[in-house]
DNA sequence: AGAAAACATGCACAGAGTGCAAGTATGGAA
DNA sequence: TTCCATACTTGCACTCTGTGCATGTTTTCT
């Protein structure tokens, strides 16, 4: 129940991937991504040219946000409420993803430097949709498990893909707008375009 | 309006893409994408190793389908339709894609070997997911011209997703079937996923 | 305290991708 | 037909990404 006591090991860790990432972003909003070599990120981050390759299997992956993992009591809630209309479960799949955010905001620097980087160079372009798809393919397999089918049916695949459309498309306009103030949060854009989504298609 | 006559310069080019294409898909359902070098790829195809440079920019690319480019007369005729409900741009944009799939089947063998591909190498997902992304974002210009508002709107954007969704999810659904016999079509596929669409978030 | 596991690092190497310059084939014009 | 401009192919040399392996160091657990 209660964090368990992270590790000054596990501190460590996450502070130097942070410290990696932090000099990635920084050098490629500087330089441009292809311009910045591997090398200019571990001499500016101070650490060797094999750890970064330890943190990151790729320079992409570097400077894209990894898709969050979604708290287990949740997802297990989740799949308890059991079969229901796709309507309702896409429902309550959104929402569930809306409260992560809520509880884990990201930080709006770091992914509109992101996002500016995918506009521009194609390959982050597509490591960060790679990590999309990733995190699509593991909700349809939630919502699997809830209603009893399997991860590859139609209707599983295409639920967690409306999902996704709407955050991604609530994010893009999140980070695409000015800040308006210090802790803004992407949540108010993704509900805007759930209820797009709904009078769009819905009756 | 009828086709230019393709001199045979282009038709050499036609065909050096299409044997590398066809050589790299081989020596990657042998021994796995991974394992297979360009260099592999350019004997087998009888090329040199700059020239296959010179027809895709990355490995990957040569196993994955490039987008669709849609007939600009349709593309016109979509536009000068002008605004509408959403629901019915977005119906429009997949009946315009769907008269494309039947005018320009897919190959099967080619689209499940570069399906099975991406299930088991991230890059090659990667790479694929990019080329969905860019179509998607040529659709949602194109939605944007129809209604007179930027390809950066929300609406659009929104609405090519959709149509892309229902496009890959219906896809996906074709390649993963067995084939029914020689000369099958997504578009059945695509066309049920757009009735659970409907069934799913309509009215 | 001491063993075991996790981690950082350096080294060497295969392979991807690019700029450049030279050669070859094609389309078009005279 | 002849000749030129242009497009395409190729080889070469090079930078950079990403990986296997061996070695040393730090943390955790008992």
């Amino acid at each position: 129940m209660t964090r368990k006591k992270e590790g000054l090991r596990e501190r460590r860790r996450r502070e130097t991937r942070q410290e990696i990432r932090a000099a990635a972003l920084r050098l490629a909003g500087e330089h441009g991504f292809d311009k910045v070599t591997v090398e200019m990120i571990t001499t500016e981050a101070d650490v060797s040219h094999r750890t970064f390759f330890n943190y990151f299997s790729t320079k992409e992956a570097a400077v894209v946000q990894a898709p969050p993992k979604l708290p287990d009591e949740e997802v297990d809630a989740f799949a308890a409420l059991g079969p229901a209309h796709p309507r309702e479960i896409l429902a309550d799949l959104t929402a569930l993803l809306l409260r992560d955010i809520a509880e884990q905001p990201p930080r709006r620097d770091e992914f509109h430097a992101t996002f500016a980087l995918a506009r521009e160079h194609p390959p982050v372009l597509a490591a960060m949709l790679a990590g999309f798809g990733a995190f699509e393919r593991y909700l349809a397999g939630i919502v699997a498990t809830r209603t009893g089918q399997r991860a590859e049916d139609e209707a599983p695949r295409l639920i967690a893909a409306l999902a996704m459309t709407a955050l991604k498309t609530g994010m893009e306009s999140w980070v695409a707008e000015d800040p308006k103030d210090e802790n803004d949060s992407p949540m108010p854009y993704v509900e805007r375009v759930m209820t797009l989504l709904r009078t769009l298609l819905g009756h």
